[in-house]
DNA sequence: GGATGAACCTGGCACAGTGGAATGTCAAGC
DNA sequence: GCTTGACATTCCACTGTGCCAGGTTCATCC
């Protein structure tokens, strides 16, 4: 009968587990601490609380300053949750717009792809120099989450490989 | 005014510069050509073509046998093709389930944890085995093609270091 | 040769997810 | 008081997904 939560929906719940916020501090917390590997949108956020609402899962307080709704987690929504937890977790999907382009690279002029790649590359490269400032702060900070290292790790092992395809890049492909 | 094709769209026309195909030919050769990378379902495939030929850029032919109905591209779906190839691609998204689970993972038993991360890793084993065999295949068989090679081996370094993370694991989580 | 079943091929439908536009609210500074 | 901009919510058009119904061809077995 609890009519299995979404992922998106589990992890809105999973935030709430701290105390009661608003739509838009929970599409916040989201980008920051799972943005890197599961994306949301404001929208969204929104939709889920609706019918999370709807469903009893969450508990719509007294509007606030500026509208702001104050969502808090109910017994249901905490249940809910635990289900949804203990279920195996389905696999990645990737979308990769660059890969798309490099696939159908027979049509492009070499320059044109180079431009973009090295485009792409340098964007990564600001990435893993984001992760690893994280990971300093976080070691530094010395009370370091396990489950969050654990994530970023995977960010800074995901943006490293990239990196290392970028650089093989040239052996690989016509003109190089 | 050619409104501004999306990447599912593009890439059928790609597929498409090889000669008139079927929705059905088209679904399987993005399966096995882009769906690594671009995932699509053949739904989306019908209807994009739908809508393709409404606006000039494929023309349905002849039906053949088993009512198999063959798209060609036109000279306005070769222009159009050319002007997204041209375009920055967007940047990757990566949605990643087991990564919730292990964000949320104070709240699940450590062994109940560790079962979902084993039984993943052993998929991410099997994946990475057949790149390694198609890689073989296309070494052994000479004719590679470089464009090709290069998104195989991006699937290889991914895969290799969502491994390489699995083993990392144990030192970075709490009851490792 | 008729029945059976499997693979092939197209399409419809309902719903979920996405991203950006539009709108509204409030605090702070000039 | 007026503007500016951050905060907060909602709407909408489009894209993506999964499931299913229906028709076609072919091989196989009796």
């Amino acid at each position: 009968m609890t009519s299995a939560l979404n992922a998106t929906a589990a992890s809105l719940l999973g935030f709430l587990h701290h105390g009661p916020m608003s739509g838009w501090d929970l599409a916040a917390t989201a980008e920051t601490v799972i943005g890197d590997f599961w994306s949301l949108t404001r929208s969204q956020v929104y939709r889920e609380l609706a019918s999370m609402a709807d469903a009893g899962l969450v508990e719509a307080g007294e509007r606030g300053r500026r509208d702001r709704q104050p969502y808090a987690i109910t017994a249901a929504g905490r249940a809910a949750f635990a289900e949804w937890i203990d279920r195996e977790p389905g696999s990645e999907t990737i979308r990769f717009p660059l890969l798309l382009t490099v696939s159908f690279g027979r049509h492009l002029p070499p320059e044109r792809l180079a431009a973009f790649l090295s485009a792409h590359r340098a964007a990564h490269e600001q990435r893993l120099a984001g992760y690893e400032q994280q990971r300093s702060l976080a070691e530094a900070s010395g009370g370091a989450d396990g489950y969050a290292m654990a994530t970023l790790d995977f960010g800074l092992a995901y943006e490293r490989a990239v990196l290392g395809w970028f650089d093989r890049l040239p052996e690989l492909m016509p003109g190089g």
